[in-house]
DNA sequence: CGCAGATTTGAGGGATCTCAAAAGGGGTGG
DNA sequence: CCACCCCTTTTGAGATCCCTCAAATCTGCG
């Protein structure tokens, strides 16, 4: 009784681009259609076995602060929401986006106090029910917990591709893959991302990839003269014709030597064929022990 | 009989330094000691509940890697040990570094697959045991479920400090902050402090901070000349005098302006409880929306 | 004892930041 | 409806931090 009551587990595996690219699009957009299928199956679903306590909000809403004490864990219903932690010394950093079917406020569940402020950034609705809740319905609900802590993982994998980016790509790299990652989130949930309004100013922007506002403006104006971004009106409202070609964009930029054959899966341990020097230097392994 | 069989959830009051500065020494060592009562408790009653399969491993030796079924979560009973990502065109990331008493794996719950390799950096032990197994006993014991969720949300934490650190601060502030994290970690476990073996190299503490070995070993020259750090033998050791010492030295990084005393690091008592002058331009909030 | 890898240190260059000025956009009140 | 104001964004010029390249030193080990 217990069984795939959410959806099952890996019902992606177009996220990973297959050896074949030529139908990578249809794929992608039929990997899109799925996904937004399924976090709207998968509200649903939640809705269903815990009550919610719904809440409408607008841009710039707190629905928790820093230091709070953790009552509560809540799920986007609609909207967009950016996690913003801060230190004593008066440091900001947003580290993470929320998009619909998203959680937010893990953060919370270690110290019993959440640990950033979650802010909305538009007008969206926010899902929310006290942790002990969610902790019976568990029990009760096997599928309920694995799709909890699906979320707390996924949260986990994102976090760490952030630091990936910040800590491996230059700035205009950095700016393109946001780009590239707002349209996807947005393409999962069902939502056109042709003139995707970004809803953060360039401030926000740069905080949460670890650069000026300056450079972000620079890069953004560069990606234009590219032509692998277009804006719209007010230079709000950005449109990516190809995809693809901002991602080859981030492949040029980080293998300089190598040519564009980006679909390589993954035969690349460096020693044996290094024909792509990878520019980014390979962390030299100490003791390797094992011969 | 669910109760509070692991322990307590927010046994470190000190571990956020209340306002009376002066016996934060104290406190923090009895917060370690804690801790590491806590650390030794949690993983005694962890293997009294699940059937683990033990593993004694030696630096470089592989936990799990990228791209392998996710199988079976990990838990460090001794040693260190890396979290590697890497993406497809070849750069690498140390993500995460794990202690005793941390949990590996959940990179690999969202979609079935490890995301990263984790690898000793040290001889030591893991404890192994399937994910359905952890499961299962969840839902009998409520304490190990809390548990489980507790260490999630501390991961996702430190990620965010991660990326914070490497937003926010420049590179010796990073090198700093870098030490005073290994020092703290090493201190809430029961082990000494002073000669720290890092036990990795430059190339390795260069990429977990977004910085190239040269920058790490120029900011360890900085701080050991500032007398914030020294060095034993063979400059793979480290000691640190004076841990607060250290974080004054970061804060006046970040907020020039607050501490006058720039040139020495010695007697400058820092401020009270500076929640200085952010000189980290704040996050331009767009549509404050409510008055 | 010599080698291989790790570390340090220096010099120069480049990417990004800082400072500054001007243009653009949206909302409000007259 | 328009003027005005405030915020955001763009763009330039110079400064700076960090990276790249290079060479020397150190360490552990076979």
């Amino acid at each position: 009784m217990n069984a795939p009551l959410f959806s099952a587990r890996r019902p992606l595996p177009a996220a990973r681009p297959g050896p074949a690219e030529a139908r990578d699009a249809e794929g992608h957009f039929a990997a899109c259609r799925e996904a937004s299928r399924r976090i709207s199956q998968d509200l649903a679903l939640l809705s269903s076995k815990v009550k919610f306590q719904r809440r409408v909000v607008r841009s710039g809403d707190v629905i928790y602060r820093t230091g709070e004490a953790f009552n509560a864990l809540h799920i986007v219903n609609a909207g967009f929401f950016k996690l913003v932690s801060s230190t004593r010394d008066g440091r900001e950093q947003v580290v993470a986006l929320k998009f619909r079917g998203d959680w937010m406020g893990f953060d919370g569940i270690a110290s019993g106090a959440f640990a950033c402020d979650a802010v909305a950034i538009d007008t969206g609705e926010v899902w929310s029910a006290p942790y002990g809740v969610f902790l019976g319905a568990c029990t009760d609900e096997l599928g309920l917990l694995m799709h909890l802590h699906e979320a707390m993982s996924r949260e986990i994998v994102r976090d760490r591709d952030s630091l990936m980016s910040v800590c491996t790509l230059p700035a205009v790299a950095r700016v393109a893959e946001f780009l590239r990652y707002w349209a996807d989130c947005l393409a999962r949930r069902g939502l056109r991302t042709d003139q995707m309004a970004l809803r953060m100013t360039r401030a926000e922007i740069g905080n949460y990839l670890g650069m000026t506002l300056e450079s972000v403006s620079r890069s953004l104006s560069r990606l234009e003269k590219e032509r692998l971004i277009a804006f719209d009106r007010n230079r709000r409202e950005v449109t990516l014709p190809d995809a693809q070609a901002l991602a080859r964009f981030v492949q040029r930029i980080v293998a300089p030597g190598a040519a564009a054959d980006a679909g390589r899966p993954r035969d690349e341990t460096a020693p044996g064929c290094v024909d792509a020097q990878p520019s980014a230097r390979p962390i030299a392994a100490r003791s390797s022990s094992r011969v």
